[in-house]
DNA sequence: CCATGAATAGAAAGCGCTTGCTGTACTGCT
DNA sequence: AGCAGTACAGCAAGCGCTTTCTATTCATGG
């Protein structure tokens, strides 16, 4: 029924030890031989059997890639930088090499199952992108994970997302901290006094970094803080809208509205405008990753750039062992300010 | 050095073959044993080995996703959509299938690539999405791969694609054309004879059929059309914007402009602004697709909307064997016209 | 009380490939 | 001419699992 490598081999007059050898390169072959081979391949239309070959070889030649959400251009940007390393067909890495996108949805479980079936799989790297979920349980269970799959041989990467000690992990962190801070101490410069802030899923690493950097900026200046200001919500549009109506509603003197992404900020900017309020001239908006569509907006938004290509992009490197890691396994990525029309001085 | 199957079955008391009858429950074993084979499995910290399990049942629990661009929303959510139906962990699909996300970048030959090694996989499924190429060779060689793969037991779903004949493929296709079509006669009816369109790149199918409706409208409403009112680029952003530049300077007079794309629009959105004309007053645009920023654009974005998330949902569904495929293999999924803020009556 | 069959467990034969080791035929020295 | 050295090619032993077929046990009914 399907062709084996057994008959390339008679087909090819060789051993079926030849064949493989021509198909890995890396054992001699004469080159006539080699030739006769790839001509039975060719005619018999022979695909090796990837299954068979991991199993004796004890490795793949897959490579796992964990986001949170591939919906989200902020995962599909990393995702299509670090697969465009990881080599994949036509990408500048020899070897073919099968980069497989992951989606977790955010759930801890899923990330868990997703590692093990990459594991199960025995691939050859993994990437996991994105903020952590600050449940210790959890975490430990992933730490576990992860040791194991570096023992295993697998390497490890985490891209935007913060490292795990004693795992063996490369990791490639954002600051989003000092993102978040910088954010802020431009809208404290402009003269921004009652900032509300839009924060992310409360379990979040990256929320809560991004929350520190906020208040660490007002705490500098000596704006005091009023919990009204901070609301939580889900990493989307749609839970900016509704944010911002609260933040409205608890404090209608608001003059700022800081947001946990772009997507939330545009949902905050729909809300604005939909209470008759003016960006930024009533009140100004800022969000965080400058997607593409960010600068889109109108006003285009005032944000912080993560440089989300040039970090997947080294991450696969990284994976494929063709980038030296960072000294100490962890290297941190700084976001850079990126004032635009959404921010402006405060109204009165 | 890592647990095999023999390990948990020394460990068990039990034969192997017991063991991975426990795992794979598809075979009478008396609830005593299986809870020692299931107590020696966790002590272990057992992982079956994906590969050889895939060699000797013949079949692997790897199911393939090929995207043009995965940074591009419009496949993201697609994706997301197939994935949440395949299975994958936590789904609601049972056995735990491994979902991967295979990203082409729209080219033809990692399209093929791709295959193969999925393919090599043994895949148990594939669905392939968006537009596909329209270069016969290529063309002839993606049919004649979806062949093998289906002859393979590898089911194939094409989701927003053409149909493949003969392949076996299962299809679901977007109605560019009459989307297309719809979203024209609504610039005609409110009044507008002078159309920019901004296509995308010529080869793809989508591109030919989306333009294809634009025109059937115009000819049913006798406008002439003129060549100088059509550009062809990429589907993004930039390609809008330079686009528009473009067919302003070949007829400043122009009243509308379709773009291929939603992204394309909102660069087409952003060049007429940065020459000074006003959405709609000036200048109508529409899009296509409907993507979730299409609806925070400012004027928000008249187009046509794309169900993708229940195409691909559908498709993922029908992958899996979960729900019948549509008489013939093939089905077209209708777009919705959204008529919003960026369209209105042409000036003068 | 034994034949009958259901329920369950095991033995063993691969699945298709890789690779260490073992030839075998040259090549180039001395 | 004789020997080491080199360049290929083949043999065969698995890799870790699934599954068919066979063996055993035990309950049942004639």
């Amino acid at each position: 029924m399907t062709v084996t490598l057994a008959d390339v081999a008679a087909r090819a007059q060789v051993s079926p030890a030849t064949v493989s050898r021509v198909l890995n390169g890396n054992y001699p072959v004469a080159a006539s031989t080699r030739e006769r081979v790839l001509k039975a391949v060719d005619e018999l239309d022979y695909v090796l059997n990837g299954p068979a070959s991991a199993l004796a070889a004890a490795t793949s030649d897959l490579v796992g890639i964990l986001v949170n959400d591939i919906a989200d251009p902020f995962f599909g940007i990393m995702a299509s930088a670090i697969q465009s390393e990881i080599g994949g067909p036509g990408g500048r890495a020899g070897g073919e090499r099968l980069a497989v996108v992951c989606n977790t949805g955010g759930v801890p479980e899923r990330e868990l199952t997703y590692l093990t079936l990459l594991q199960r799989q025995r691939a050859a790297a993994v990437v996991l992108t994105g903020g952590a979920v600050e449940d210790a349980t959890h975490k430990a269970a992933v730490a576990a994970k992860l040791r194991k799959l570096a023992e295993a041989g697998t390497r490890v990467v985490l891209c935007g997302r913060p490292p795990a000690p004693e795992t063996g992990a490369i990791a490639l962190t954002f600051d989003n901290r000092g993102g978040g801070r910088e954010l802020t101490e431009h809208l404290l410069g402009l003269g921004h006094r009652r900032l509300g802030y839009i924060a992310g899923p409360e379990e979040r690493t990256t929320t809560r970094h991004r929350l520190e950097g906020h208040r660490a900026a007002l705490a500098a200046h000596g704006v005091a803080e009023d919990p009204r200001w901070t609301v939580h919500g889900r990493y989307d549009r749609q839970s900016g809208y509704e944010a911002t109506l609260e933040l409205l509603r608890r404090d209608p003197s608001l003059t700022a509205v800081v947001a946990a992404n772009d997507s939330v900020a545009l949902g905050a900017c729909a809300a604005l405008r939909d209470s008759g309020l003016r960006i930024p001239g009533d009140v100004s908006v800022a969000g965080f990753d400058d997607l593409p569509f960010s600068i889109d907006a109108v006003p285009s938004l005032t944000t912080v750039r993560l440089p989300l290509a040039e970090a997947g992009a080294r991450a696969g490197r990284i994976a494929m062992g063709r980038e030296e890691p960072p000294p100490g396994g962890i290297a941190t990525v700084r976001g850079e300010l990126m004032v635009r029309g959404s921010s402006g001085v405060p109204r009165g």
